[in-house]
DNA sequence: ATGAAAGTGGTTAAAAGTGGGTGATAATAA
DNA sequence: TTATTATCACCCACTTTTAACCACTTTCAT
């Protein structure tokens, strides 16, 4: 949980904040997230969310699932300042220039560009407590 | 996993990312995959797939299957620079010219040429959620 | 205010990727 | 057979990318 505010440098090196360095181990598990941003799972919390995709049935669904989520999906470690690289499609896939947003959302990290996330909270914060109605009622769209 | 962006040469010549050459022996196949890309198997993975398929009863369906799969198919070694010779058949039909890209899904390498790829992220990007929904709710087309 | 931890920026050496040349071998044509 | 061409493996040179250091600044807690 949190909200944090990095610069990624040309290089494409980000540093973890050290508040979450310590839920991971020195390697773990960056992807294409939803709606423009990157996911950080450890890689047991990946390997669950894989196993349960692979065990459905073979169908043009599933190869086109896996294939765009494999293909988004590397495995990096984070270095001795606390960064990590990272990998350049992910990079433009999330529109990382230079101000990012770090966020911890349950079992996972978030990582943003500060545009996207200001457009996300912009257009969702008014619709906050609507959002938790449609939750709690399991009224999904 | 992960997604990587090289080029084939005028002559044939594709480099196989370092990350997965690790995975690789020095022979392994190549054949015709799906969705317009061609897929890379290490010779034990390959022969597990022909066999499941042989051990079903005679379909239309099974008979295109083994056609397409096998008619494709070619051992391949890797030279020392880490690039492998592309059999022109595959070339011409992945569409490969210059910038190709590199994924690794689940048990194979991908091959696709740049402008098959954009088509088919472009097509299937937005609907990854929905994809992801209809999975988990048995919800073929 | 001060020391320690966290975050940022740059340098450098090694690794990875690209493009081209050469010479052996095989295929084709005269 | 001999000459011509094509193919492929191998080698070398160059560029780009990656990874490992190091130094500096900022933040935070006491």
């Amino acid at each position: 949980m949190g909200e944090y505010h990095h610069s990624i440098d040309s290089k494409g090196r980000l540093t973890i904040p050290s508040k979450f360095r310590l839920g991971l181990d020195d390697s773990f598990i960056i992807t294409r997230g939803l709606d423009g941003c990157l996911f950080i799972y450890t890689k047991t919390t990946f390997n669950n969310i894989i196993n349960k995709y692979k065990s459905l049935n073979d169908t043009k669904y599933k190869r086109q699932f896996m294939r765009i989520f494999l293909s988004g999906a590397s495995t990096i470690e984070i270095d001795k300042m606390g960064r990590i690289n990272i990998p350049v499609p992910l990079v433009e896939y999330a529109s990382l220039i230079k101000d990012c947003i770090i966020i911890g959302v349950d079992d996972r990290i978030e990582i943003w560009s500060e545009n996207n996330w200001k457009e996300f909270i912009g257009s969702n914060e008014d619709k906050l407590s609507e959002i938790a109605d449609n939750l709690f009622n399991n009224n999904y769209e």
